[in-house]
DNA sequence: AATGAATGAGGCTTCATTCAT
DNA sequence: CATGAATGAAGCCTCATTCAT
């Protein structure tokens, strides 16, 4: 790990303070007063660190993707089998969620539709990181585990597209510890998932009569 | 169909003219006066069919919505087991994003994340448009074509989360004419979902060998 | 009593409603709509009986000083003594703001610091009815009722100023039925006003002891 | 005296051109605008001391009223006697109106019949200081030095009333230099209340003829 | 490196008033 | 006469951003 300047340690407190503010009222009803506060520093000092507002917002994924990313590669090496890699995923993204609801909100919530964002770097990390889904399925296809016919960017879709509405839906509601939380979606996403994308290559154990007629 | 009052017609036009600028900048860096022009109307006019801006957003899925379930509603009539209905719904509303994108885009992009919406009687409105979703699939369950062990409310969230998923990517890229367009995921989508909760009730016909080794 | 003209009827509808918003938000704060809304009346009309917000201010306290001054002066007719008479206008003056506290409400809080209204005809006839008092003071002079070295004016000033701090502290209360009503005030602002204006020209009961020491 | 901080001396800078702006043209009539203006800041600055126009109208009297209470008690104490008192009142409250034009205008002219005023910290401030007034009376009562059937409480509304008018009549005008000034109803208003009050408890000299007619 | 202080720019909203019908 | 409908004009207030210290 490597040791954080003086410089970078602020910089971080900053974010992490934004995320906190960002995530309670959202992007355009907070303010830079509201984070200098929530970060016991002054207006002007925020941008010292940061050009404008805006690209407060886009700092704040930068480490959490980055730090997702390497998180679930190092899972994905203990893991064989691209069904068994696929489950880890999804249980990784709606964990990782689950844990940062504060980070969730800001990707989902205010990121996910803002345009400009994905002219950013940041956001090319986040297509990579997304891309992992893409390399498991294509290896399930690959090994004969998944269909061949299936098309592996709708089913990353499908995927995306469930764990951030699961999300999104439990954020709404003010992320409760008492309700049914992301991560107990993580199997029914799974199953249903791979149900409808695995080869059905094995003999499935069935009734059967076999009648011998004599004498024929 | 009933006649319009000149009020009425006055104000689907604000509406109508909402519709289009929310969708192109976004609620919060859209402004009443950009609504006005767009209208061809000045800006206190607004105020005499609406009380505030946000009135005004939150007016603007209520047709709509009706509408939509009208639709959607009539078709199903005209459709018989659970599997194909689902698949109509699906249809339907890919169809119907797709062909109203200003529409989508202010309710996948703006209200979809605006706690205020949620209490709100149009969204009461929306909500019983989802439930048609349930109540398909505990059809398909109670007819034993569906799997009985399938929780609906997570069915229903996978098929939403990736529709709107699909639909916010394509218009994030500008709702172009010429990639992929949100209907051509009909099938993919049903057939996934389909694959994951359909009842495995049928003998399937594979390949089969026996060997008769005589003598032993 | 003349017979009043339906436009005359019209007019006073309008005013008696201006009457009951003025007094109740304040002049800035109530708007020509409210006004219409209480008259039950469209806002437009309003403006077929007067030229502006202004005007439909300034013609509330028309008529009733007109009236006032009347009551006034027939009562007076009666009342012999000038002391008595300046009784009688104190009587009059809190019981008519008493009785018409709407009215009171809008000479008193709104009217009385307009520079505009001073301006106006109306006004003219407000000071005609304060010239009642100074007329009165100066027959109290003229006969030895009251000493001879009083300002007349200074002397009404006092009256005005106390019956207008008295009313305005009831109304700001909300004209209360339950506390001290203006009319109360009548004995003890005539006797303090009295006593201090009056000649002291009769011999004074007092106790007296003559002595006759005989032998001188 | 403490020394102002530099965010203390623009607050008092910005009061000064409310009152000269308030009490020119009025309240409701005067803009953020025309204060910062006459102020020589910026309409933003303005709301980095006050939260609003409203807080701004509110915050005028607060010095004054502090300070005008303080003169009152100092001189006070070097005057003997509950009359002598009540002549120091009125002549400290006509002449501090008169010095201080624009806060009698704004004090007497807008915020006298402002409701929320009432309700307002500064206000009590003001109650406390109209005290003054009923514990001299009480106390000439307590001294004999007036009748004791009077009403403190009212004979205050006639001195404030009076002076409140004088002063309001004087403004309306102009403040003019030239006119009778509000000092100079001093002793008329001093003596008329005095009349009103004090205890007739020596015997008064006055003309007297004994006749005596022999033989009866 | 940090910030106190200031502000330009701009948006939402209100409302008196007009006018065609 | 009455009014439904429309709007020009204007004001309050917010806030991201700057800059001298």
């Amino acid at each position: 790990m490597k040791i954080k300047t003086k410089k970078e340690n602020r910089r971080e407190q900053i974010i992490k303070a934004a995320e906190e503010v960002f995530s309670k009222k959202d992007f355009q009803n907070s303010t830079i007063s509201d984070v200098a506060k929530q970060a016991g520093i002054s207006d002007a000092t925020i941008y010292e660190y940061f050009t404008s507002k805006e690209d407060l917002l886009f700092s704040i994924p930068g480490e959490n993707i980055e730090n997702a990313k390497n998180i679930l590669n190092d899972h994905l090496h203990y893991i064989k089998g691209a069904g068994n890699k696929l489950r880890g995923i999804i249980y990784h993204m709606l964990s990782y969620y689950q844990d940062n609801a504060e980070f969730a909100a800001i990707s989902l919530m205010i990121l996910r539709t803002n345009r400009k964002f994905m002219e950013t770097e940041v956001y090319n990390n986040l297509r990579e990181y997304y891309q992992i889904i893409i390399k498991t399925i294509e290896e399930g296809m690959e090994s004969g585990e998944f269909k061949n016919d299936i098309n592996p960017h709708f089913v990353r879709s499908a995927i995306l597209g469930t764990i951030e509405f699961i999300v999104v839906r439990w954020l709404m509601k003010g992320a409760p510890d008492d309700k049914t939380k992301p991560v107990e979606s993580v199997d029914p996403l799974f199953n249903l998932i791979f149900d409808g994308i695995k080869k059905e290559n094995g003999l499935k154990e069935m009734k059967c009569r076999i009648i011998f007629t004599p004498g024929e």
